[in-house]
Parts: structure tokens; C-alpha cells; sequence
DNA sequence: ATAACACCTGAATACTTGTTCAGATATCAA
DNA sequence: TTGATATCTGAACAAGTATTCAGGTGTTAT
């Protein structure tokens, strides 16, 4: 392993890592966007009732205590995202997470929320 | 290992995974206080920038092509959330990332972002 | 066909957030 | 002390976003 940066000056985080470069304004754009939708508590307490498991918009609602409008204007931007999928059966759609990167993403930040202020 | 959602149904992702409740409103608060912060693509171009090493303010500016004051209060976003810390030395201050999550963070994102839409 | 149900959508309002400008603070050099 | 440099901050404006309300679509039951 090199250790030109490693072993003795790093005082700053991850410097030479998986990023290094300066995004382009493309690339930032996205990536906010994509993580401004995570920037809504109403959103997390939807993505976090979807863990439990698939539901309907009228259980999501009462779920989350909010009305079933403002949940599905909520549910289009997380699909607009892909962060959840969803399925028609009868008159009800059923949502559920899409997949397992909203966990990790929770997860990292848990940490980082909960990391001792040094 | 219970069956009971793990083997025939499992439509959604991570039921019964890592969080498995809703949460709370001012958890929910929490972290979308968090992602906020990471939904701005200026944002972003400083903390890659930061990742080629700690920078003044001034570099940071010219790096990311705002004006120095812009960069300022966008710092000190960064600095509440503690994704960067500083170092006064003469009358400079310089910048660094504090830790890694945030690299975490960008690659689980670009993942889900180039994933395929299915 | 009609009514009830489940969900979606557009438009308007209210709220939040980013950027700019002007000026403040703090450090260093002469 | 004075002036130059480097950064920070508060207030105001502009821009973006969430929520509500009213009404729309599509499905099921009678």
C-alpha cells in the first residue's frame, strides 16, 4: 500500500479517494437532486413505513398521519427517484422500497449523526 | 432464519431490514436536516474539491468558480453538519473533510444513480 | 348505469433556502 | 497606526419547494 498519504499528514479526510475531482456542475446537479429528496422528514417517515413492507396509499397515510394527497404528491417524487416501486391490484396501489440503497444511505448517515462531536 | 417474509414474497426490498419502523418525527427531522445539506450541487463541487487535499477559502472560491462570500455561508452549512472541519493558520483558514461518510454517501448514490431503470 | 372507493393531479399559497451586497472582524506587514 | 488581505456575517431579495384544496381518472360493486 502507498503511503505517501496514509501514514503521516492526514489530517483531512479521504484526500487522493474514491472522488477526487472537483464535480462537474452536471454531476453535482444530480447528485443533489437526488439527495434533496432525501432532505424531507415526510419522505423519510414514508421510506421508513415502506420497511416494514409494501402498502397501500391510504395505509401510508394514516401510517405517517398525513393526508393521502399529500402522500402520493410525496410518493411521486420518490418514484420519480426510484426509491420506491409500485403495483396496481385492484383499485389499491401497493408501494414498496425499490431497493436496498435507501438502507445504506441511512445507515451512513445514522453514523455519522450519532459520531461523537470531537 | 424466520421465513415468515424472507423467502417467498419478498416484492420489496429490506423488509424487516436495518430499520424496520417508522420513524420518529424528529428523527425523521434529523436526517433530513442531513440530506438537505447534501442537496446542493454547489455543495457538492466544494466537498469534492476538498477532496484533493485541504484548501483556503480563496482556492475554494476559484476552484468552484463563486465568490468567496457564497462559499463562506455555504462552509458554514457544512461546518453545522460537521462534514468539514477548518485550521486557522496565519489569516487563512483551511478546509478539510472531516471524515469519510461522505465518500460512502457519493458512491452508494452514484450507484443507485447508474443503475439501470428496470 | 350509478354510486362508492382509492388514488392522482394542477393550481395557488405559504414556506424554506440560496445568493448577493454591504459591512464587520481579525491577521499581518510596513 | 495604517493599509492590505482573508474570511465571516446579517439583511434583503429571488428562487425553489411543500402543502392544501378542488376536482379528475379509473376500478369495483349493486
Amino acid at each position: 500500500m502507498s503511503d505517501s498519504v496514509s501514514s503521516q499528514s492526514k489530517a483531512c479526510a479521504g484526500a487522493g479517494g474514491p472522488v477526487s475531482a472537483i464535480l462537474s456542475v452536471e454531476k453535482a446537479q444530480r447528485m443533489a437532486e437526488f439527495f434533496g429528496v432525501l432532505g424531507d422528514p415526510n419522505r423519510w417517515r414514508i421510506l421508513s413505513a415502506l420497511t416494514l413492507g409494501e402498502m397501500r396509499v391510504g395505509e401510508l397515510a394514516e401510517a405517517v398521519e398525513m393526508t393521502e394527497s399529500a402522500v402520493s404528491h410525496q410518493l411521486r417524487v420518490l418514484r420519480t427517484m426510484r426509491l420506491v416501486s409500485y403495483q396496481k391490484r385492484g383499485r389499491s396501489v401497493y408501494y414498496c422500497l425499490k431497493d436496498n440503497h435507501i438502507f445504506n444511505l441511512y445507515q451512513e448517515a445514522s453514523e455519522h449523526l450519532d459520531e461523537p462531536d470531537d
